[in-house]
DNA sequence: AATAACCCCGTTATCGCTAACACATTGAAG
DNA sequence: CTTCAATGTGTTAGCGATAACGGGGTTATT
């Protein structure tokens, strides 16, 4: 572990017999210099293992090429999916993604996007479309683009790229109403911080209502029901409550699998005797036995349109003669129909 | 969206009728500033919006606060608990987390490294003790605490923090020989690039040899196995070609369950006609029907154990009496016996 | 009362790189 | 044989912050 410092662009330039200008451009893609100078510029670079100091760079050129991310939770399957997606769409301009995790806590989402700001990202992009007072002030003075993510908030702060969670719940409420179920519960938390589960219960809700059916069975829990023991806990408690339940939606895939456990220890066949349903389109929906019918959220494409909101908007700053027209991207949610809600 | 650039810390100082080095340390915990301006400091900061220029801050006092880190995939539970522990123990630290994929391939991470070696990071954490050549030698000429987890390298590059795969391996084996099983087999991917895999399945071959049982039913697939439908694919061609298995162990819990599906699906029981193992203590291994039998890596505790190594490093570097000496933390593998391989 | 020991805060000099401009050289166009 | 553009390279001046040093004022020490 050598202690002496790394070199610098100044201790190559001596090295090739030029400029540390000219070591900049040689070691850059697009900038001009010549073959010749560049391939001695790069054998002394590699000589002296020289590494560019993108921090030293990022000042000067006010160019970080970082793109600040947060999302609630890295133990997510779709919003790891979502990253997926954003890393591959930005994967040749150079943009590296800042990554920071809230914990489902617009608070922590809050320090989170100051430690950001501190960064000098080129943009911004957050995980749904409600934030402190104070945040929701930061990303706005920002200065950089802002893109709100799965979800199409009613006030985006700029970009939007999500869809409507409250018709999620509403699409898979008239595909069980349409079934022919009657008594239908929703199994989710009711927790503030976290909108995208209360607005899919709330459309979910609605539905029952404007079509004549009882919502007492609906947000059973106070606590987020986000895993597999979550979702067979209040699957137990929404049962013991109401034994003539015919069909569930839960939260989430994996909170149905465990209400879809919690069914099975008791003898409750599924989709016979009860119905279940879930929520994005996780691989347990498709691989557990009955496969579970869920609404598939287009994750992996949340990532790819918002590298593309990016990437459009760097470009327009470069422009700088049109008018940054805030973008509103939708994506499509598929409903899969699987065993679990399909009576044989 | 403001186009005039942000407040600098001049403007904040002017504001404040002071000078800008006192506004850096008024700005920071530990500095000298009486409370009176430092007082009247924050309010020039807050009414200008003023946000501390970190990439600034990190060129002149030569500490970024970064921590680069490669983990394989975002879509792993296990990587992700490792995150999490991680974030959870640098929190008070002001060390941000920088966080890379590199799916599984190390050509990949060779690039991502080299792109981390730019942000000048205060320390380097990589997943896995196989690198390319080039790669080692960034690392080791990277001047700042490298630590390599998820296993203990034989040749480690400085610091580790993990459990040997080939032990855990052995130890699911010796597990499944003691309870009887003879037919024994190990579902897993043989990629050179994921060496951790076919490290586990290393240690499980050579305790059915050393126990005198046949290792024709092992390494099934050429592909990865890391997902549900791999799991279940690769069981069903282990059993077309050896309906006599009476026990597999999987690379992982996720592509246990898709195995244990494909069984279920074929009207074989589980653990009664078959039994079933798999690895990493995957929530999915403790929910399902049977419970899977699972090795709990010590995921989380990677993660909080390598916060630890990175910050008694870094104040051994203040202290700069001391010698650096590598550390080698093990890390507790448990296994955790289920349903899945218990008959009943 | 005098010396030392702080506590605050300002000044100066970088940190490592790149934007912007200047300048020389070359080749093509008129 | 100019004139002009294109190309490659050097020079200068920061980018926005902090380390290091120093000096004035206040409080402790003997």
């Amino acid at each position: 572990m050598p202690r002496s410092k790394p070199p610098t662009m100044s201790d190559v330039a001596k090295l090739a017999g030029v400029s540390p200008m000219t070591v900049s451009r040689a070691l850059r893609p697009n900038a001009s210099a010549s073959e010749s100078t560049r391939k001695k510029i790069r054998e002394a670079a590699d000589q002296l293992g020289y590494v560019l100091d993108s921090t030293a760079a990022g000042l000067s050129s006010r160019k970080t090429g970082f793109v600040a991310v947060t999302i609630p939770s890295i133990n997510n399957a779709n919003f790891a999916n979502t990253i997926r997606g954003l890393n591959e769409g930005l994967q040749d301009s150079g943009l590296q993604v800042l990554l920071g995790f809230t914990d489902y806590n617009i608070k922590e989402e809050e320090r989170l996007v100051e430690a950001f700001l501190r960064r000098r990202p080129e943009a911004i992009v957050v995980t749904g479309g409600v934030h402190t007072e104070r945040c929701r002030r930061y990303l706005a003075a920002s200065g950089v683009p802002v893109i709100e993510i799965w979800d199409l908030p009613s006030s985006p702060i700029e970009h939007s790229v999500g869809f409507s969670n409250v018709k999620a719940g509403r699409a898979m409420a008239n595909y069980l109403v349409d079934k022919g179920y009657k008594n239908i519960g929703f199994i989710g938390g009711n927790t503030k911080q976290d909108a995208r589960g209360s607005d899919r219960c709330e459309g979910f809700a609605e539905v029952l209502e404007e079509r004549g059916l009882s919502t007492e069975r609906l947000r059973i829990s106070e606590e987020p029901v986000r895993n597999m023991a979550q979702g067979a806990a209040a699957m137990d408690y929404l049962i013991d409550k109401h034994p003539d339940t015919q069909a569930v939606m839960c939260a989430s895939d994996l909170s149905a699998f465990g209400a879809m456990m919690s069914c099975q220890r008791r003898g409750l066949k599924v989709p016979e005797d009860i119905a279940i349903a879930g929520f994005g389109g996780y691989d347990i929906s498709a691989n557990a036995i009955p496969q579970i019918t869920t609404l598939e959220a287009g994750d992996y494409q949340i990532g790819t349109e918002t590298a593309k909101v990016i990437l459009s908007q760097l470009a327009d700053d470069n422009d700088e003669t049109e008018e940054r027209a805030p973008q509103r991207i939708k994506i499509a949610t598929q409903l899969l129909e699987r065993e679990s809600t399909s009576p044989k």
